[in-house]
RNA sequence: GCCGAGAUGGCGGAAUGGCAGACGCACAGGGCUUAAAACCCUGAGAUGGCCUAAAAACCUUCGUGUGGGUUCGAGUCCCACUCUCGGCACCA
């Protein structure tokens, strides 16, 4: 055999046109055979291709399902492209190109970068968020939530970003700004689709319980529902039937109210209800409340800044439990949108009320002992009534009922604001009719396809572009015939992803979303791999629809990702984030074609633990080139018998590898490799079964060179195709050890024993080491700690 | 402020309570070579000592963010801190 070097250009052509043309990867529902779906969060194609740390969550996967395929599980590993949305419009207009035809250009660079890595994903099954026949079964799950009462217009002020001029959900801001382009929000008051996926809350929260996910992203998703327990209580209003319903956690602290807040939004304060509460200062207060009303909630001040606010002039509130009146005041810093848009102020147990009270002059009364004021810790209650002396926790369930309040849940989760006035999106599948309202398309009219436009730039002024094309937008109403007018806002990028992962199982069925019988053999997802940014956008919205969905008995899953793995960034070289700006972006392309790609595959496992963000090294990526050319020269020293001193390598290198892949510790995966292989050439000939065992070992790593030298060992078919060795556990266990001799905890020697030699015998053997006896000096081992195999501990 | 994850050589990192630093990078010395690259071999936590012309070898002590504790034995378990990264944040 020639001592040539690994031609990896050649064998990555030569397997990757193999596999393809033998169909390789294709998977297929076969009953009764154990299947593993495993799936990388498809990318958006953007113009920029990829970077060398886009693959490293593909790569993943790919040694994953690879694995489980040569285990024997049908594998589905599939890919797909995220195509709608923003990012691919901003691109095209940036480009002054139709947004589609970007959109089919970046694809295709995309799948030829992909091609090169040599993924192991069914190309049959490639969808397309913005192909018809998949966005058809979006606008599907519109319809279906509409007809459920789930989706619903509404007009209350949004979050608008100026420079995308479209609205945004709570989860596309970065704080005050748009997540995308770092653009302050302002309101904007705009017709608008909001999902309901607040009714969906508590089940979001419960059933992240159940989910095999990292502890840091479902700690992620519990803060943004933000599940609080506690009380509503009634305030009444002196004078009126007006009560005012205020949420508290700390009904433990209600006789410790010395004024009640409205936020600025709230019905009290609106000219409509100006005459049901005496409120003199109505004019400040209703200007007051409108400015503050239109602001964003961080314009409104965050922690820390200072209070402002405006008393309500003549209107006092009743304090449920003592029966004392307090005054009433509007602030905003207490928010609209979160419980009643009301509070119960105790300034002596909470710092904002302390603040607020302090600069308005306002009483504190102290109802806990304990600590400076504000004083937010327990303690025992005092001038508290019959609830004095006890401890504030204990009763708080008592003062609820003594003030004749009810126990309440509430959550910080906000329902999905779901239009965007933009072009690039699943058009919203409703007509608006002048006598029947707003009238859903009906399914069989569906996909509601978007119109080809002259110009698809934003307008700005809250309407969509497609609200310029007549014809489109003019159409008959489904109920009366008369004439109607299409919904011109479109679908958030969301929509596309959040139920992608269904379509894979069954794509190209045009009669229903997804088979049940597909469904029912490839759901759920078992690995899902992406980036951590989306734990509280795009992992949440598909767990919402997919619990949507398995409530009208579409799926028949819970939850749609059992287990999920967060892949760490892969930084610049320089410690940055990679990015054209900074002009230190990695090519995956270039990397390939100078260390082929199995080298590439088994760096950017070997790089560190999967989750950990790493900066790309070259001189390292030159280092599982050298292994790999290592691996390619061991062909030679192939031998016809087992190497007998091999087998203990070799059989904790099955174990570990197979191990670390299901655990997701490719790093440890690979060094165990490196490990055998170092000891492999220290023996200086490997057998040929232990040479086929060890390079399907390796095969999920380096997929074309283990082919190309299964094929050299003259072996049918791929090795990708071929079962996973089984370890022999006899093997594992060595029949003696060095085991390590300590005197008083400090090493002193080591005694090769056998693996079940008695306590006795070690004892014996250690004794005679000379370094241990000097240790020992003339004292006698008042203990003696034998763990076989491992150590031996003399206590004097 | 609340919550989560983490801190180990020059670097990335490894280690079911049992020889800390596997594996790799970078580095140093040597081999091969006319030379270089490639490749191969060897070395290396720190400090002090011993022997030395110098080194190797050998020995001592210290050593996994800090301070305590449990244990025959702690990177690993417990308590209290410091710092770094991430999520939430005027959510009552």
């Amino acid at each position: 055999m020639a001592k040539e070097a690994f031609p990896h250009k050649e064998v990555e052509k030569k397997w990757q046109e193999r596999w393809m043309r033998d169909e390789t990867y294709r998977s297929q529902e076969v009953e009764g055979k154990p299947k593993k779906y495993v799936l990388d969060m498809f990318p958006y194609p953007s113009g920029e291709g990829l970077h060398v740390g886009h693959p490293k969550g593909y790569i993943a996967t790919d040694v994953f399902s690879r694995h489980a395929r040569m285990q024997g599980h049908e594998v589905l590993h599939p890919m797909g492209w995220d195509a709608f949305g923003l990012p691919a419009e901003n691109y095209a207009l940036k480009h002054k190109a139709h947004p589609r035809a970007a959109v089919e250009k970046n694809i295709a660079t995309f799948k030829s970068q992909l091609a090169r890595l040599g993924f192991d994903y069914d190309w049959s099954r490639e969808i397309n968020t913005t192909d018809p026949a998949y966005y058809h079964w979006t606008q599907w799950i519109f319809l279906k939530l509409l007809e459920q009462g789930l989706a619903f217009e509404s007009e209350e002020p949004i979050n608008w970003c100026p420079s995308c001029k479209t609205g945004l959900a709570n989860e596309d801001l970065d704080g005050n700004a748009c997540e995308r382009c770092g653009t302050p929000v302002e309101k904007k008051r705009l017709p608008q689709w909001v999902l309901k996926i607040t009714e969906y809350a508590d089940r979001l929260l419960v059933d992240l319980d159940t989910l095999n996910w990292p502890e840091h992203i479902k700690e992620a998703q519990r803060n943004w529902i933000g599940r609080s327990e506690g009380a509503e209580l009634d305030f009444a209003i002196t004078g009126t039937d007006e009560k005012i319903a205020v949420f508290t956690t700390r009904p433990d602290t209600l006789f410790g109210v010395t004024y009640v807040v409205l936020a600025p939004e709230h019905p009290l304060l609106q000219s409509a209800y100006r005459n049901l509460i005496p409120i003199k200062n109505f004019k400040e207060v209703h200007a007051y409340a409108v400015t503050a009303a239109g602001k964003t909630e961080i314009e409104r001040g965050a922690e820390g800044k200072e209070k402002t606010g405006v008393k309500l002039e003549g209107v006092m509130a009743v304090n449920p439990a003592t029966k004392e009146e307090v005054p009433v005041f509007v602030a905003d810093y207490v928010l609209g949108s979160y419980g009643t848009g009301a509070v119960m102020a105790v300034p002596a147990h909470d710092e904002r009320d302390y603040a607020f009270a302090k600069k308005f002059g306002l009483s504190i009364s102290r109802v806990i002992e304990g600590g400076n004021l504000p004083f937010t810790g327990d303690g025992v209650l005092v001038d508290s009534s019959e609830f004095s002396g006890k401890g504030n926790r204990e009763v708080m369930g008592d003062i609820v009922a003594y003030a004749g309040g009810k126990k309440a849940v509430r959550y910080k989760l906000r329902d999905w604001v779901f239009s965007r006035q933009r072009y690039w999106g699943e058009p919203i599948p409703v007509i608006h009719c002048e006598k029947c309202g707003t009238v859903p398309v009906p399914y069989e009219d569906l996909p509601v396809t978007l119109p080809e436009v002259e110009s698809y730039e934003p307008t700005g002024t809250g309407e969509s572009p497609l609200a310029a094309i007549d014809s489109w937008v003019n159409t008959t109403c489904p109920k009366c015939k008369g004439p109607g007018k299409r919904e011109t806002n479109t679908m958030p990028q969301w929509a596309g992803s959040s139920w992608y992962y269904l379509r894979f199982m069954d794509p190209g069925n045009d009669g229903a979303l997804v088979s049940t019988k597909a469904e029912k053999y490839w759901a759920p997802v078992d690995m899902y791999v992406g980036g951590a940014e989306h734990a509280t956008r795009h992992l949440i919205y598909a767990r919402f629809w997919h619990k949507f969905l398995y409530d009208i008995s579409v799926v028949s899953t819970l939850e749609p990702f059992a287990r999920l793995a967060s892949v760490g960034l892969i930084l610049a070289e320089d410690g940055r984030k990679m990015s054209k700006r900074f002009g230190n972006v990695i090519n995956p392309d270039d990397v390939v074609a100078e260390y082929g790609a199995d080298a590439f595959r088994l760096y950017e496992m070997f790089m560190g633990p999967f989750e950990n963000a790493t900066a790309w090294s070259t001189s390292s990526i030159a280092g599982t080139a050298r292994f790999i050319e290592r691996v390619w020269r061991l062909q030679e020293k192939v031998a016809d018998e087992s190497r007998a001193r091999l087998d203990k390598a070799l059989h904790e290198t099955i174990k570990k590898v197979g191990e670390d892949i299901e655990a997701f510790k490719f790093n440890t995966a690979v060094s165990q490799m490196m490990v055998f292989v170092n000891a492999a050439e220290k023996e200086g000939e490997i057998g040929k079964e232990q040479w086929r065992s060890f390079l399907k070992v390796l095969a999920p790593f380096a997929p074309h060179m283990t082919d190309e030298l299964w094929e050299r060992l003259g072996e049918d078919g791929s090795i990708h195709q071929a079962s996973w060795p089984a370890y022999e556990p006899a093997l594992l266990a060595a029949s003696e050890a060095a085991v390590v001799v300590q005197v008083n905890g400090k090493r002193r020697g080591e005694a090769v024993l056998a693996a079940d030699a008695s306590e006795a015998d070690a004892l014996a053997a250690a004794r005679k080491i000379d370094t241990v006896a000097t240790a020992l000096g003339d004292a006698e081992p008042k203990r003696v700690v034998y763990v076989p195999g491992k150590i031996i501990n003399l206590v004097v």
